[in-house]
DNA sequence: CTGCTTCGTTGAACCGATTCAGCCAACGGT
DNA sequence: ACCGTTGGCTGAATCGGTTCAACGAAGCAG
């Protein structure tokens, strides 16, 4: 039943050789010849084994997607974009989920090095990552997703994290909100620290003040968590703009409960605008940012640079992010 | 930098055959030997290749899981669970989504077949899947997910889908609904047809009236989609059932944007209990079921059945789903 | 008719692991 | 002193593909 290269060569009456062609250069065989091979094939129910042709092609034709939270719809999103290109163009991807866990992630690494990955699309979840140096180290190429790679010969397609942490406290302003409440995850992971960036420097100009609030992980549990904080704080907060829409959902959840009404007491954003902020309890005003298109192109990205090797240009795509109003933000009422 | 066995044992001062032994069966390499292999390995910063491994050996160390929707976040517990018990055993896990699309479906088996996966996972979509057959013939193990495997030599982890329909018709008759409307997804899936049954069958025994809907895919879009036709209907529903909560959430928009009041004008009961049914709009009644056991229980199943071979007892496990009451259901008014 | 391409095909060598028969040394029992 | 056993190590053969130098036949130009 694992019928072998030569056992279809035998079968059809050619040689090993001509049967590999058959497989990969179809064009260099004569119609007779792959008519004889194509029924043969198909008699002995023949598919070709990818270890065999990985080892010794050198090439795996597999990519390695590895996100931080698969649980967080962002990321399903962009993982079937990889996905779903990576096998228009025959590739594999092995999709790995740390968990946020460094232990996890290192784990994976290693996994996807026995595997010889010709190419790696990573969302950091924090920096100095070992297994990023490493794969380097091997020239495996590496694009970065939703994180801009700071060197230039890296590929990475990410957002305008700055842009998206402004519009967002801009939007509130105009809507005549002085006290912000802003819930980050960790400033070692670039996303969080650019969005930061973007909210002081627009509050700063718009003259808000800003009280700042951390969650370990970026998941709804850890905003349910906080809530207690910034209701407890006595900065006079009226708005509260959560670092994605996990956290966001979980502080929601958490004011709803305390008996308060969104968006009359405190108007809330979330960021990145998953499926779910529609139909959430108050529907999410967000940050949208297009996961299935940084996926998609991602994995482009790195099969071009897997099959161009040399001759290949490394590029740094940002997009922008755009605010999506629904009904959990209002006016300040004077 | 892509080292070899070779290089490690040329640099060790052992045979190629040490090394490997070093590698699968430590013990059976003596204390002095093996430090030497380990410094090598170090200073080569060598990492064994998976497909001469596999290659040789014969076994992948890769388990496959066919997913009908990665979106869903049923699946991705699903797919953490399996994910984490695969790594813990050291094998590889294949995630593929298929997004309900028998071609791409089909794609996937292809590649799982390619991979000479050791054992597949799946939660079919539709039955008589093609592939299944093939990957029998083939002699690869097949686990089902939430569905119970129809031959007695197949292994299935499943969820007591007739039990699920019918709590949930019982409770919403507690409450004093008579007439309800039931969005199901395909009967030709296994799940639907059986929590039909459940629906049916306890519908009969309390006297209630079922207005049966359908939905093509069990998204939320869908259930969206068919609320116009719920809404459009003359038997005086006053509860929905929908077979997963998606589909529930897609419905819950749709009525809130007809101005309808939840749990008032209808009570609303969705299926699966995802985490972000909690946060929605109106924090949906749900039927519950252990996902993330699910996968986790299913991975450990088939590793031990690839790993134990003959004598391995193919086992249907069944778990009951259990009711969650949140604020979408309420007795009815006389 | 000869020489030169082109096209299609051949089959041995190779990729990097694992496997296994076979070897040597050390040890223990008699 | 001899033999059997055991533990540790060796290295050639092997898995199933791809690659590539080489080859024969056909086609064509001069």
């Amino acid at each position: 039943m694992a019928n072998s290269i030569r056992d279809v060569a035998s079968r059809a009456q050619v040689a090993v050789g001509t049967v590999s062609n058959f497989l990969n250069r179809p064009d260099r065989v004569a119609e007779t010849t792959r008519k004889k091979i194509e029924s043969a094939i198909a008699e002995l129910n023949f598919v070709p084994n990818a270890s065999a042709r990985h080892l010794r092609s050198g090439s795996s034709r597999t990519i390695g997607l590895l996100v931080p939270d698969i649980t967080n719809p962002f990321f399903t999103e962009v993982a079937r974009g990889a996905g779903d290109t990576a096998s228009e163009n025959d590739y594999t991807l092995l999709l790995c989920n740390s968990d946020e866990d460094p232990r996890k992630e290192e784990r994976h690494f290693k996994v996807l090095i026995e595997q010889r990955i010709c190419g790696l699309l990573i969302t950091p979840s924090f920096e100095g990552l070992a297994g990023v140096a490493e794969l380097s180290r091997r020239n495996i190429p590496t694009t970065f997703i939703d994180r801009r790679a700071d060197s230039l010969d890296q590929s990475s397609v990410s957002m305008d994290d700055f842009h998206g942490g402004k519009i967002a406290i801009e939007y509130l302003a105009s809507l005549g909100h002085k006290s912000i409440a802003w819930v980050n995850g960790p400033l070692s992971m670039a996303q969080c620290a650019h969005r930061e960036d973007g909210v002081m420097d627009s509050a700063k100009a718009q003259n808000i003040n800003i009280s700042k609030f951390q969650v370990s992980q970026m998941r709804s549990q850890n905003g349910y968590q906080v809530t207690q904080n910034i209701l407890a704080s006595n900065a006079q907060i009226t708005a509260i703009f959560c670092a994605n829409d996990l956290v966001a959902l979980g502080v929601l959840r958490a004011l709803l409960e305390s008996g308060k009404s969104i968006p009359k007491d405190y108007a809330l954003i979330g960021y990145d605008d998953i499926g779910f902020s529609a139909s959430a309890s108050i529907p999410l005003t967000s940050i949208a940012q297009p996961a299935y298109k940084l996926g998609a192109l991602a994995a482009e990205m790195i099969i071009n640079e897997v099959e161009n090797g040399k001759n290949f240009k490394h590029e740094q795509i940002v997009f922008k992010p755009e605010l999506v109003i629904r009904a959990s933000t209002q006016a300040l009422r004077k």
